[in-house]
RNA sequence: GGCCCCUUGGUCAAGCGGUUAAGACACCACCCUUUCACGGUGGUAACAUGGGUUCGAUUCCCGUAGGGGUCACCA
């Protein structure tokens, strides 16, 4: 059987954004699935949108997450370049074929006359008008230098029809395709063409794409037959939105995937929630390895319809992955974050990072979570009610001294002595464990939440801190 | 507006003529518990709408509504 081979086309606009990332996910399992190759090809023919630096950012952003390609401007491969600026040539040459073979037509038609042909509802359609030149009249002007472009011939009667493999049969009307410009004036082959040369020419066999190619796709199909080409088989994708009414994209200040990588997220699973938006295992389980994505992928579950990103879900799965890594692994990725906290340095690493693994779902929460240990001030004693503790702001102004008495007392000042001592302690006053235990955590940490207990916390702290902090929440009661 | 496509809980989604309409996230409750979290158990919540076809429609057909895409010398 041939061998299957997919590309992913983006241009370089600017970065890489989370649905372009998703298309070429797919193309890449897909075609890992069959055993074949994943090409990356730079679509960089609209000069005036060329972003500097945008084609490293997609390379790194591909290298990064895993969807890495088996040829490409930056690996090589036998079919390049990969850079369509690089293969001008070849696109005259092919559309000059396409002339001769009556598939297309030279047109000098001056903008100004275009835009005259402005429908009632303000659409220009081109109307053949240089269909009509005869060969000696193109010599001619093509002779004095006049500007022109190629025009694709479209018939005016007849239907195009193929096979979506996500969207089944699509037919569009060839009187509602109109004669696109092929190659620009300055020479650079337009989207429309240029994929349609290069998909040939590089023996792609599948092309995914995303929707906004549904209807257009009959356009290239007629290229295709022209040539006498075999059509590539056809597999477009729904959006990725970011509500109902509107697509994911960076123009509305969406994260990209190097965003959310600095916001701290597992890597994993930014790739492993995108692989789910608009496809489906059919199986149950969904934190899947990439491995396990090209296990799990078949075309069958994809779905059709637009998928909304819920970053609420990505997270959670960031925190499954983070529940699942090894301590040491925990800790080379979230290092880089502690160190942004205002605690790095303070207490041990290890002591603080055991803390908060397990109770955080990405990286950028961890300072968030531990910055209580480096600040403490005036806080709502408010937190210390509890009711199904009995914990209240009067039983803390009634304990928190006796609480203090206790630790002051303790030398060996770790958390299972400050533990019996205070357990000893409720026992004394004939209070629930859980209150003064409860009361004394709020008491030191001015947090109705924190990663670990109170006497966990206590022995971080140090004998001298908290009994500092003990009497400050006293002071708060009182 | 023309053309193409889409429509299951708040979100992602199973389903592909007969189901108590899965599962996940989120949310709520309870249990566990040295707080929170984790974990466990349970719960709230959906087939856009009107017609057909059929013994029977979430599922097939048509219309309506809503949404998306496309109509560039952008991709």
């Amino acid at each position: 059987m041939e061998k299957v081979r997919t590309r992913f086309a983006p241009s370089p606009t600017g970065y890489l954004h989370i649905g372009g990332l998703r298309t070429a996910l797919y193309g890449y399992l897909f075609a890992k699935k069959q055993g074949g190759d994943f090409i990356l090809r730079i679509e960089d023919t609209d000069t005036a949108r060329y972003v500097d630096g945008s084609v490293q950012i997609i390379y790194d952003t591909m290298r990064d997450s895993g969807v890495m390609y088996d040829e490409g401007p930056d690996v090589g491969g036998n079919y390049g370049p990969y850079v369509q600026s690089e293969r001008k040539n070849i696109y005259k040459e092919y559309a000059e074929k396409l002339v001769e073979l009556g598939g297309a037509y030279y047109c000098f038609c001056s903008p100004e006359r275009i835009a005259g042909l402005k429908d009632e509802s303000g659409n220009v359609r081109y109307d053949k008008h240089c269909l009509k030149l005869s060969k000696e009249e193109i010599a001619e002007k093509i002779k004095n230098g006049e500007p022109y472009v190629i025009r694709q011939n479209v018939p005016l009667e007849g239907t195009g029809t193929y096979t979506d493999l996500v969207y089944g049969e699509i037919s569009v009307d060839y009187k509602d395709i109109e004669d696109g410009i092929l190659i620009k004036s300055d020479g650079m082959p337009t989207y429309n063409f240029a994929n349609v040369v290069d998909d040939y020419l590089m023996g792609i066999t599948h092309v995914i794409r995303g929707t906004e190619y549904l209807s257009s796709t009959p356009k290239y199909n007629l290229m295709y037959d022209a040539y006498g080409w075999r059509r590539p088989v056809y597999i477009h994708l729904p959006p990725i939105m970011k509500d109902a009414q509107h697509k994911l994209s960076k123009r509305n200040g969406d994260a990209s995937y190097e965003d959310f990588v600095k916001k701290g997220y597992v890597k994993e699973s930014i790739v492993n929630y995108i692989a789910l938006l608009g496809w489906s295992p059919k199986s149950n389980v969904e934190k899947m390895s990439l491995n396990d994505l090209i296990e799990n992928f078949s075309l069958d579950g994809i779905s059709k319809s637009p998928s909304i990103f819920d970053e609420v879900k990505m997270k959670w799965l960031s925190g499954e992955y983070i529940k699942e890594m090894t301590f040491e692994e925990f800790k080379e990725k979230a290092l880089p974050f502690l160190k942004e906290s205002k605690v790095y340095g303070k207490y041990n690493e290890d002591k603080l990072l055991s803390l908060v693994k397990g109770r955080v779902q990405i990286y950028s929460e961890i300072a968030e979570k531990l910055d209580f240990l480096a600040e403490f001030g005036a806080f709502d004693t408010a937190l210390f009610e509890n009711q199904k503790q009995k914990a209240s702001a009067q039983v803390a102004k009634k304990i928190l001294p006796k609480i203090k008495e206790k630790l002051a007392g303790i030398d060996a000042w770790e958390n299972s002595n400050l533990f019996s001592a205070l357990v000893e302690l409720s026992a004394e006053l004939d209070i629930k464990k859980q209150a003064v235990l409860w009361i004394a955590r709020v008491a030191i940490t001015g947090k109705e939440s924190t990663p670990g207990g109170a006497t966990e916390i206590a022995e971080l702290l140090g004998k001298e801190e908290t009994l500092a902090r003990l009497d400050f929440a006293f002071d708060l009661v009182k």
